[in-house]
RNA sequence: GGGCUCGUAGCUCAGUGGAUAGAGCGCCGGACUACGAAUCCGUAGGUCGCAGGUUCAAAUCCUGCCGGGCCCA
């Protein structure tokens, strides 16, 4: 049963007798102290004024009331300034054992986004090299929103955006296409703009193996075949780096296929009908000054060629037209400056506030608590794959979402490595383990958890019994709460909150020798918190192993890569 | 110069207008011949960048300043 729930639908009906509304800035939320009781409302603080009464004189009038009404409440108290405290009854917080039995994997969902269909568009990386750490936050922050969204009753569709067109795009090709003729032994000259990583030489040796005649063909088809083969395969390597991080796309969407089909003009037609681009100097402007940008923005340059944001605003138009009721945009924090102008174009498209753009800020690596270069050149840990081969897929995802995503992130290596035995995913994860680890020796001594709702609950009459129970009744309320704030780390927050509190348990209360039932009672209880970790653990995308490997720290030395 | 953003313990960071601001790491000191010591318990550590304002109540909201990061000119 929802305590929250119960206590505002017990305080709404106390108002209603006495005749007081319910304020809009009502908080319902446990203290932070133990001593003021389970749950807390403010609703005589907020409602003193009006009611020209004091607070603390007003919340016992409420406390009376609820008082009278027969009901799950041990204590009604009143203190501080006017907070109304109660505490529930024992009985009331061994339901919530019930409800994650019953739920099972699916504890902590709910229905408020049931009906809404949401895309989630993260990472969208250029292809024109390998994902680095940077790449990787916002991958798992996209990757855990979706699957929080989901929780909580959103339609989600997952997307990648490939810009495969435009200048960028141009030096790719000729990137593989200078290096290739080098190594075919022709004298040329590096250039300045070219990307220079050792993956363009392999990918030009590649192409020339595979086309022993290219250097025959015009350069035009050349060069275009170079960009081709380099497209497909830097997004070969992305796709896999992706998911070795546990991070699937529903759809991958091409800039070019905007392009091809004329979607891009269509959007300018569209613009232009309705007052909203006109043509300057030859080229095409939009007006976004009209929807809050401080100036207005070029769609088409003199030159004939497209900007970016011409780009963006007809796949915008087009993410709209699939019948997304919301959009989220993951980007860098350095594009920041370019929201205002992605927001007037979505305005302008009549959508207004249906985009919401998260910033994700820098992750600066750090080795030794020195900062690994991020520079183009080819730095041993400069890739996503070789941090998440260093460190496994499960801290670093859950190193990435237990911070808020506009905070700079340190990310140091050698930390998160000596210090594995005490990172925050181990410690979690061990508190799931060690569950399993009891019912797996429990079941060999013939003790078995006790079935849901039975008798026997009494025994679970300890502090830390209750604090669990507490805290799993929580869960569905941190769930929906980070899903509408768009904000994962409270969910790995409680989780190391919970199991902080299993680890306490386990080292005060003997489960196995307490005897037969109280032995299963305590089994059921713990068996219920291991569910709720795996079902946090799920939401950021983080294995919730029923056993951990005793790795030593000789054995941790021994497998990490050789460095150069 | 304009804008965005951040500033909380030695370090890395939580903190939804609410009560005595928290956690991990690090330091120091304790706890297994029982369920995994990857754990637990305890000590120390704070001008929530500074100054005003709003409010019954401000780390949280507003304004100005200082400092870091980023974008634009």
């Amino acid at each position: 049963m929802k305590a929250k729930q119960y206590f505002e639908d017990a305080l709404r009906a106390a108002l209603t007798r006495l005749d007081l509304s319910w304020p809009e800035k009502t908080l319902i939320e446990p203290p932070r102290e133990r001593k003021f009781g389970d749950y807390s409302a403010n609703v005589a603080m907020l409602l003193a004024g009006a009611a020209k009464q004091k607070p603390r004189d007003l919340a016992e009038a409420l406390a009376a009331d609820l008082r009278g009404q027969s009901s799950h409440f041990e204590r009604i108290e009143v203190a501080g300034p006017g907070f109304l405290n109660v505490t529930f009854a024992q009985s009331f917080w061994h339901t919530i054992l019930d409800d994650v039995s019953v739920a099972g994997a699916s504890y902590g969902a709910s229905s408020p986004g049931r009906g809404q269909k949401v895309q989630v568009e993260y990472v969208s990386a250029n292809p024109t090299g390998p994902l680095h750490i940077g790449h990787g936050r916002g991958a798992a922050l996209g990757d855990s929103l979706a699957r929080l969204l989901r929780k909580t009753g959103h339609e989600v569709s997952c997307e990648y955006y490939i810009n495969d067109a435009g200048r960028q795009m141009r030096i790719l090709g000729d990137s593989v296409w200078l290096r290739l003729r080098q190594l075919a032994g022709q004298e040329i000259p590096d250039l300045e703009d070219f990307y220079r990583g050792d993956y363009i030489k392999d990918i030009a040796g590649r192409v020339h193996t595979q086309y022993p005649d290219i250097l025959s063909m015009p350069e035009s088809q050349a060069i275009d075949l170079c960009f081709t083969e380099a497209v497909d395969e830097i997004l070969a390597g992305i796709k896999k780096d992706l998911t070795d991080f546990r991070v699937g796309h529903d759809v991958w969407f091409s800039e070019k296929s905007l392009v091809d089909a004329g979607r891009i003009k269509e959007t300018f037609d569209d613009l232009t009908a309705r007052g909203l681009a006109f043509e300057q100097d030859g080229a095409l402007w939009f007006k976004t000054t009209e929807f809050g940008d401080d100036k207005d923005r070029v769609l088409r340059k003199s030159s004939g060629e497209l900007t970016y944001f011409a780009s963006d605003i007809a796949y915008h138009h087009d993410k709209f037209k699939r019948g997304f009721d919301r959009v989220i945009d993951i980007w860098g924090a350095d594009h920041h400056g370019y929201v205002p102008r992605m927001q007037g174009a979505v305005t302008a498209l009549g959508r207004q506030g249906a985009l919401t753009v998260i910033l994700v800020q820098l992750v600066s690596l750090l080795k030794d608590g020195e900062q690994v270069a991020m520079s183009t050149r080819a730095g041993k840990f400069e890739t996503l794959s070789d941090v998440v081969s260093y460190v496994g897929a499960d801290a670093a995802r859950f190193l990435f979402l237990s911070r808020k995503s506009d905070s700079p992130l340190e990310f140091d290596l050698e930390l998160v490595r000596r210090k594995s035995m005490d990172n925050p995913v181990y410690y979690v994860q061990y508190a799931h383990a060690r569950v399993h680890s009891m019912l797996a020796k429990a079941r060999d001594a013939g003790i078995l958890p006790a079935a849901p709702g039975s008798a026997g609950c009494e025994h679970l009459n300890t502090p830390e019994d209750l604090e669990l129970c507490r805290l799993m009744e929580r869960f569905p309320d941190i769930v929906a709460a980070a899903a509408e704030t768009l904000a994962p780390h409270m969910v790995s927050n409680y989780l190391s909150e919970l199991a902080a509190a299993l680890h306490k348990y386990y080292s005060q209360h003997h489960v196995l020798s307490a005897g037969p039932d109280v032995a299963s009672a305590r089994l059921l209880l713990l068996s219920c918190v291991a569910v709720t970790l795996a079902a946090g653990l799920e939401l950021l995308g983080v294995s919730a192993p029923e056993r951990m490997d005793q790795v030593s720290e000789d054995a941790a030395l021994a497998s990490s890569p050789a460095q150069g």
